[in-house]
DNA sequence: TTAAGTCGTGTAATATAATAACATAACGCC
DNA sequence: GGCGTTATGTTATTATATTACACGACTTAA
Protein backbone atom coordinates (compact mmCIF):
# COMPACT_ATOMS: atom_id res chain seq x y z
CA UNK A 1 0.00 0.00 0.00
CA UNK A 2 1.43 3.03 -0.90
CA UNK A 3 2.00 5.88 1.69
CA UNK A 4 -0.92 9.10 2.06
CA UNK A 5 -0.69 11.89 -0.67
CA UNK A 6 -0.20 14.03 2.42
CA UNK A 7 3.18 12.00 3.33
CA UNK A 8 4.42 12.74 -0.22
CA UNK A 9 5.74 15.00 -2.42
CA UNK A 10 3.24 16.25 -4.76
CA UNK A 11 1.91 18.83 -6.54
CA UNK A 12 -0.64 20.57 -3.96
CA UNK A 13 -1.75 23.08 -6.21
CA UNK A 14 -3.48 20.49 -7.66
CA UNK A 15 -5.33 18.99 -4.44
CA UNK A 16 -6.06 22.78 -3.65
CA UNK A 17 -7.43 22.89 -7.65
CA UNK A 18 -9.33 19.46 -7.36
CA UNK A 19 -10.82 20.36 -3.21
CA UNK A 20 -12.54 24.08 -4.77
CA UNK A 21 -13.52 22.66 -8.37
CA UNK A 22 -15.26 19.99 -6.31
CA UNK A 23 -16.49 21.91 -3.35
CA UNK A 24 -18.14 24.19 -6.44
CA UNK A 25 -19.97 21.35 -7.96
CA UNK A 26 -21.45 20.07 -4.94
CA UNK A 27 -22.59 23.58 -3.63
CA UNK A 28 -24.17 24.36 -6.69
CA UNK A 29 -25.57 20.77 -6.49
CA UNK A 30 -27.07 20.98 -3.15
CA UNK A 31 -28.14 24.85 -3.93
CA UNK A 32 -25.68 25.91 -1.36
CA UNK A 33 -23.80 29.17 -2.59
CA UNK A 34 -19.84 28.98 -1.67
CA UNK A 35 -19.56 32.53 -1.78
CA UNK A 36 -16.19 34.06 -2.19
CA UNK A 37 -15.54 34.73 1.44
CA UNK A 38 -16.88 31.09 1.66
CA UNK A 39 -13.85 29.98 -0.97
CA UNK A 40 -11.38 31.94 0.50
CA UNK A 41 -11.13 29.90 3.62
CA UNK A 42 -11.63 26.89 2.04
CA UNK A 43 -8.56 27.88 -0.04
CA UNK A 44 -6.74 29.04 2.93
CA UNK A 45 -7.78 26.04 4.55
CA UNK A 46 -6.29 23.78 2.01
CA UNK A 47 -2.88 25.61 1.81
CA UNK A 48 -1.37 22.42 3.16
CA UNK A 49 -2.24 19.23 4.65
CA UNK A 50 -1.80 20.37 8.34
CA UNK A 51 -5.41 21.26 10.26
CA UNK A 52 -5.23 25.52 10.46
CA UNK A 53 -6.65 27.21 13.55
CA UNK A 54 -9.14 29.69 12.86
CA UNK A 55 -7.20 32.73 14.03
CA UNK A 56 -4.36 31.71 12.36
CA UNK A 57 -6.85 31.44 8.76
CA UNK A 58 -8.31 35.20 9.92
CA UNK A 59 -4.77 36.08 9.51
CA UNK A 60 -4.10 35.10 6.28
CA UNK A 61 -7.61 36.15 5.17
CA UNK A 62 -6.64 39.70 6.57
CA UNK A 63 -2.98 39.61 4.54
CA UNK A 64 -4.77 38.77 1.31
CA UNK A 65 -7.73 41.41 2.20
CA UNK A 66 -7.00 45.25 3.44
CA UNK A 67 -9.95 45.00 4.98
CA UNK A 68 -10.27 43.78 9.11
CA UNK A 69 -11.80 40.30 9.59
CA UNK A 70 -13.34 39.45 12.73
CA UNK A 71 -13.66 36.33 14.25
CA UNK A 72 -17.21 35.65 13.37
CA UNK A 73 -16.45 36.21 9.64
CA UNK A 74 -13.99 33.08 9.90
CA UNK A 75 -16.14 30.89 12.16
CA UNK A 76 -19.14 31.45 10.13
CA UNK A 77 -17.18 30.75 6.96
CA UNK A 78 -16.21 27.87 8.44
CA UNK A 79 -19.28 26.75 10.30
CA UNK A 80 -20.92 26.77 6.33
CA UNK A 81 -17.77 24.36 5.51
CA UNK A 82 -17.99 21.76 8.24
CA UNK A 83 -21.89 22.01 7.64
CA UNK A 84 -21.12 20.76 3.92
CA UNK A 85 -18.52 18.59 4.85
CA UNK A 86 -16.12 20.33 2.58
CA UNK A 87 -13.59 20.64 6.21
CA UNK A 88 -13.22 18.76 8.98
CA UNK A 89 -12.87 19.84 12.70
CA UNK A 90 -9.97 18.14 14.68
CA UNK A 91 -10.83 18.38 18.25
CA UNK A 92 -7.26 17.94 19.65
CA UNK A 93 -5.80 20.68 17.88
CA UNK A 94 -8.91 22.96 17.60
CA UNK A 95 -8.26 23.56 14.08
CA UNK A 96 -9.68 22.75 10.94
CA UNK A 97 -8.37 20.99 7.67
CA UNK A 98 -9.79 20.03 4.39
CA UNK A 99 -11.91 17.25 3.68
CA UNK A 100 -9.96 15.21 1.09
CA UNK A 101 -13.71 13.07 0.10
CA UNK A 102 -16.29 15.66 0.26
CA UNK A 103 -19.62 14.30 -0.90
CA UNK A 104 -19.18 10.81 -0.38
CA UNK A 105 -20.63 9.88 2.88
CA UNK A 106 -17.74 8.27 5.11
CA UNK A 107 -16.89 8.86 8.33
CA UNK A 108 -13.99 10.88 9.50
CA UNK A 109 -10.90 9.38 11.17
CA UNK A 110 -7.80 11.02 11.27
CA UNK A 111 -4.04 10.02 11.71
CA UNK A 112 -2.22 12.98 13.23
CA UNK A 113 1.54 13.69 13.40
CA UNK A 114 2.56 15.75 16.46
CA UNK A 115 6.07 16.26 14.82
CA UNK A 116 5.31 17.59 10.90
CA UNK A 117 1.15 18.09 12.08
CA UNK A 118 -0.23 16.64 8.91
CA UNK A 119 -3.45 15.18 9.43
CA UNK A 120 -4.05 12.76 7.14
CA UNK A 121 -7.73 11.20 6.73
CA UNK A 122 -8.33 7.15 6.47
CA UNK A 123 -11.23 5.63 6.73
CA UNK A 124 -11.52 1.30 6.84
CA UNK A 125 -14.88 -1.01 7.34
CA UNK A 126 -13.09 -2.97 9.92
CA UNK A 127 -12.55 0.62 12.32
CA UNK A 128 -16.32 1.45 11.34
CA UNK A 129 -17.70 -2.14 12.53
CA UNK A 130 -15.84 -2.10 15.18
CA UNK A 131 -17.18 0.95 16.41
CA UNK A 132 -20.77 0.25 16.06
CA UNK A 133 -20.54 -2.71 17.43
CA UNK A 134 -19.02 -1.34 20.61
CA UNK A 135 -21.80 0.97 20.75
CA UNK A 136 -24.61 -1.55 20.14
CA UNK A 137 -23.14 -3.33 23.12
CA UNK A 138 -23.76 -0.30 24.95
CA UNK A 139 -27.09 0.54 23.50
CA UNK A 140 -25.52 3.49 21.84
CA UNK A 141 -26.58 5.52 18.99
CA UNK A 142 -24.01 6.93 17.24
CA UNK A 143 -24.65 10.60 15.94
CA UNK A 144 -21.51 11.74 15.36
CA UNK A 145 -17.67 10.58 15.97
CA UNK A 146 -14.36 12.13 16.66
CA UNK A 147 -11.86 9.33 15.72
CA UNK A 148 -8.06 10.94 16.28
CA UNK A 149 -4.99 8.63 16.27
CA UNK A 150 -1.64 10.92 18.12
CA UNK A 151 1.48 10.08 16.61
CA UNK A 152 4.58 10.13 14.13
CA UNK A 153 3.92 9.90 10.33
CA UNK A 154 6.43 7.37 8.23
CA UNK A 155 8.79 10.51 7.08
CA UNK A 156 9.18 11.83 10.58
CA UNK A 157 9.71 8.48 12.21
CA UNK A 158 12.03 8.17 9.50
CA UNK A 159 14.24 11.49 10.22
CA UNK A 160 13.98 10.81 14.08
CA UNK A 161 15.74 7.21 13.33
CA UNK A 162 18.29 8.92 11.69
CA UNK A 163 18.99 11.57 14.02
CA UNK A 164 18.89 8.49 16.76
CA UNK A 165 20.87 6.26 14.95
CA UNK B 1 -24.35 -7.55 28.74
CA UNK B 2 -25.89 -5.12 31.20
CA UNK B 3 -25.53 -1.31 31.11
CA UNK B 4 -22.65 0.13 31.73
CA UNK B 5 -22.70 1.71 36.05
CA UNK B 6 -23.03 5.46 34.72
CA UNK B 7 -26.47 4.53 32.85
CA UNK B 8 -27.75 3.00 35.77
CA UNK B 9 -29.22 3.88 39.25
CA UNK B 10 -25.72 3.25 41.52
CA UNK B 11 -24.72 4.35 45.00
CA UNK B 12 -22.32 6.85 43.39
CA UNK B 13 -20.66 7.91 46.64
CA UNK B 14 -19.19 3.95 45.58
CA UNK B 15 -17.70 5.26 42.69
CA UNK B 16 -16.19 8.02 44.09
CA UNK B 17 -14.72 6.34 47.17
CA UNK B 18 -13.27 3.02 45.16
CA UNK B 19 -11.78 6.07 42.58
CA UNK B 20 -9.79 8.07 45.20
CA UNK B 21 -9.16 4.73 47.43
CA UNK B 22 -7.39 3.70 43.91
CA UNK B 23 -5.65 6.44 43.23
CA UNK B 24 -3.81 6.80 46.70
CA UNK B 25 -3.00 3.51 46.15
CA UNK B 26 -1.23 3.67 42.98
CA UNK B 27 0.28 7.33 43.49
CA UNK B 28 1.56 5.62 46.72
CA UNK B 29 2.97 3.10 44.48
CA UNK B 30 4.42 5.27 41.64
CA UNK B 31 5.96 7.73 44.59
CA UNK B 32 3.87 10.61 43.01
CA UNK B 33 2.44 13.13 45.80
CA UNK B 34 -1.26 13.32 45.92
CA UNK B 35 -1.52 15.93 47.33
CA UNK B 36 -5.07 17.70 49.14
CA UNK B 37 -5.67 20.02 46.01
CA UNK B 38 -4.88 17.08 43.68
CA UNK B 39 -6.75 14.71 45.65
CA UNK B 40 -9.91 17.35 46.38
CA UNK B 41 -9.76 18.02 42.49
CA UNK B 42 -9.98 13.99 42.08
CA UNK B 43 -13.08 14.14 43.47
CA UNK B 44 -14.78 17.10 42.23
CA UNK B 45 -14.51 15.07 38.70
CA UNK B 46 -15.38 12.07 40.28
CA UNK B 47 -18.83 13.97 41.73
CA UNK B 48 -20.38 12.37 38.86
CA UNK B 49 -20.17 10.73 35.13
CA UNK B 50 -20.41 13.69 32.90
CA UNK B 51 -17.00 15.30 31.89
CA UNK B 52 -16.72 18.63 33.46
CA UNK B 53 -14.89 21.91 32.22
CA UNK B 54 -11.93 23.33 34.10
CA UNK B 55 -13.88 26.33 35.11
CA UNK B 56 -16.68 24.35 36.72
CA UNK B 57 -14.03 22.65 38.56
CA UNK B 58 -12.60 25.82 39.65
CA UNK B 59 -15.88 27.28 40.99
CA UNK B 60 -16.56 24.25 42.82
CA UNK B 61 -13.20 24.40 44.67
CA UNK B 62 -13.98 28.26 44.94
CA UNK B 63 -16.96 27.04 47.01
CA UNK B 64 -16.01 24.67 48.91
CA UNK B 65 -12.72 26.58 50.12
CA UNK B 66 -12.58 30.36 51.15
CA UNK B 67 -9.13 31.53 49.20
CA UNK B 68 -8.94 32.52 45.82
CA UNK B 69 -8.64 29.70 43.33
CA UNK B 70 -6.71 30.66 40.34
CA UNK B 71 -7.41 28.91 36.47
CA UNK B 72 -3.26 27.72 37.04
CA UNK B 73 -4.20 25.94 39.72
CA UNK B 74 -6.93 23.98 38.58
CA UNK B 75 -4.86 23.09 35.32
CA UNK B 76 -1.95 21.44 37.24
CA UNK B 77 -3.69 19.78 39.26
CA UNK B 78 -5.76 18.24 36.31
CA UNK B 79 -2.44 18.03 34.25
CA UNK B 80 -1.28 15.39 37.32
CA UNK B 81 -3.97 13.55 37.54
CA UNK B 82 -3.87 13.61 33.48
CA UNK B 83 -0.30 12.32 33.65
CA UNK B 84 -1.38 9.40 35.72
CA UNK B 85 -4.10 8.32 34.07
CA UNK B 86 -6.47 9.40 36.98
CA UNK B 87 -8.87 11.29 34.63
CA UNK B 88 -9.06 11.75 31.04
CA UNK B 89 -9.86 14.77 28.95
CA UNK B 90 -12.50 14.98 26.34
CA UNK B 91 -11.87 16.66 23.44
CA UNK B 92 -15.16 17.46 21.56
CA UNK B 93 -16.66 18.59 25.15
CA UNK B 94 -12.94 20.91 26.50
CA UNK B 95 -13.86 18.47 29.58
CA UNK B 96 -12.47 16.45 32.21
CA UNK B 97 -13.50 13.05 33.60
CA UNK B 98 -12.38 10.60 35.96
CA UNK B 99 -10.91 7.28 34.53
CA UNK B 100 -12.87 4.43 35.18
CA UNK B 101 -9.50 2.05 34.92
CA UNK B 102 -6.54 3.84 36.31
CA UNK B 103 -3.56 1.99 36.72
CA UNK B 104 -4.43 -1.27 34.11
CA UNK B 105 -2.80 -0.01 30.54
CA UNK B 106 -5.98 0.63 28.27
CA UNK B 107 -7.24 2.81 25.01
CA UNK B 108 -9.45 5.81 26.26
CA UNK B 109 -12.56 5.63 24.33
CA UNK B 110 -15.70 7.35 25.11
CA UNK B 111 -19.27 7.50 24.26
CA UNK B 112 -20.64 10.49 25.27
CA UNK B 113 -24.43 11.48 25.58
CA UNK B 114 -25.13 14.54 24.11
CA UNK B 115 -28.53 14.46 26.34
CA UNK B 116 -27.50 13.65 29.12
CA UNK B 117 -23.95 14.25 29.02
CA UNK B 118 -22.47 11.36 30.62
CA UNK B 119 -19.67 10.27 29.17
CA UNK B 120 -18.92 6.23 29.15
CA UNK B 121 -15.38 4.59 29.14
CA UNK B 122 -15.30 1.98 27.18
CA UNK B 123 -12.84 -0.55 25.51
CA UNK B 124 -12.99 -3.30 23.01
CA UNK B 125 -10.05 -5.54 20.99
CA UNK B 126 -11.93 -5.55 18.19
CA UNK B 127 -11.52 -1.37 17.97
CA UNK B 128 -7.95 -1.27 18.80
CA UNK B 129 -7.07 -3.88 16.02
CA UNK B 130 -9.11 -1.97 13.64
CA UNK B 131 -7.28 1.55 14.92
CA UNK B 132 -3.48 -0.14 14.85
CA UNK B 133 -4.42 -2.27 11.86
CA UNK B 134 -5.31 1.64 10.43
CA UNK B 135 -1.84 3.25 11.40
CA UNK B 136 -0.27 0.07 9.97
CA UNK B 137 -1.22 0.51 6.61
CA UNK B 138 -0.13 4.27 6.66
CA UNK B 139 2.54 3.86 8.66
CA UNK B 140 1.65 5.62 11.20
CA UNK B 141 3.07 5.05 14.55
CA UNK B 142 0.21 5.39 17.47
CA UNK B 143 1.40 7.45 20.60
CA UNK B 144 -1.79 8.47 21.57
CA UNK B 145 -5.44 8.57 20.47
CA UNK B 146 -8.84 10.45 21.32
CA UNK B 147 -11.59 8.17 20.19
CA UNK B 148 -14.78 10.01 20.96
CA UNK B 149 -18.18 8.87 20.19
CA UNK B 150 -21.31 11.34 20.02
CA UNK B 151 -24.72 9.83 20.58
CA UNK B 152 -27.78 9.04 22.65
CA UNK B 153 -27.39 6.39 25.49
CA UNK B 154 -30.04 3.89 26.17
CA UNK B 155 -31.63 5.97 28.79
CA UNK B 156 -31.72 9.06 26.42
CA UNK B 157 -33.39 7.20 24.02
CA UNK B 158 -36.05 5.75 25.60
CA UNK B 159 -37.11 9.13 27.01
CA UNK B 160 -36.71 10.75 23.30
CA UNK B 161 -39.24 7.60 22.27
CA UNK B 162 -41.85 8.27 24.34
CA UNK B 163 -41.94 12.09 24.12
CA UNK B 164 -42.35 11.35 20.29
CA UNK B 165 -44.65 8.12 20.84
C1' DT C 1 19.82 23.31 62.25
C1' DT C 2 20.57 25.61 58.52
C1' DA C 3 21.54 26.12 53.59
C1' DA C 4 20.42 24.43 49.07
C1' DG C 5 17.46 22.16 46.07
C1' DT C 6 13.11 20.48 44.49
C1' DC C 7 8.44 20.42 44.06
C1' DG C 8 3.89 22.36 44.80
C1' DT C 9 0.97 26.36 45.08
C1' DG C 10 -0.35 31.47 44.71
C1' DT C 11 -0.98 35.46 41.78
C1' DA C 12 -1.31 38.63 37.90
C1' DA C 13 -1.34 39.06 33.38
C1' DT C 14 -2.08 37.38 28.94
C1' DA C 15 -2.91 34.22 25.08
C1' DT C 16 -6.06 31.55 22.41
C1' DA C 17 -10.61 29.94 20.90
C1' DA C 18 -15.40 30.83 20.29
C1' DT C 19 -19.91 33.18 20.60
C1' DA C 20 -23.66 36.78 21.32
C1' DA C 21 -26.11 40.54 19.77
C1' DC C 22 -27.12 43.74 16.71
C1' DA C 23 -26.31 46.54 12.26
C1' DT C 24 -25.71 46.63 7.41
C1' DA C 25 -25.25 44.87 2.79
C1' DA C 26 -26.11 41.63 -1.06
C1' DC C 27 -29.02 38.50 -3.39
C1' DG C 28 -33.27 36.34 -5.27
C1' DC C 29 -37.84 36.86 -6.43
C1' DC C 30 -42.06 38.75 -7.60
C1' DG D 1 -38.50 48.90 -7.04
C1' DG D 2 -39.86 46.66 -2.85
C1' DC D 3 -39.62 42.69 0.19
C1' DG D 4 -37.90 38.75 2.46
C1' DT D 5 -33.91 36.00 3.11
C1' DT D 6 -29.24 35.13 3.56
C1' DA D 7 -24.53 36.72 4.17
C1' DT D 8 -21.31 39.75 6.16
C1' DG D 9 -19.58 43.56 9.30
C1' DT D 10 -18.81 45.25 14.00
C1' DT D 11 -18.31 45.47 18.91
C1' DA D 12 -18.16 43.29 22.93
C1' DT D 13 -17.95 39.36 25.69
C1' DT D 14 -17.38 34.60 27.19
C1' DA D 15 -14.80 30.32 27.53
C1' DT D 16 -10.55 27.85 27.72
C1' DA D 17 -5.70 27.67 28.68
C1' DT D 18 -0.86 29.28 29.46
C1' DT D 19 3.22 32.24 30.89
C1' DA D 20 6.07 34.11 34.16
C1' DC D 21 7.37 35.00 38.42
C1' DA D 22 6.85 34.79 43.66
C1' DC D 23 6.34 32.24 47.69
C1' DG D 24 6.18 28.29 50.67
C1' DA D 25 6.76 23.48 52.23
C1' DC D 26 9.31 19.44 52.37
C1' DT D 27 13.96 16.79 51.59
C1' DT D 28 18.40 16.07 52.05
C1' DA D 29 22.88 16.57 53.29
C1' DA D 30 26.69 19.38 55.12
Amino acid sequence: MSLPLANQQHDHNQCIETALQTARQLCQEKGARLTALREQVLKIVWQSHKPLGAYAVMDILAEQDTRRIAPPTVYRALDFLLEHGLVHRINVLNAYMGCSHPGSAHAHNFLICRACDVAIEFETDSLDRALHSSARAYDFEITGQAIELIGLCANCREETDHEAG
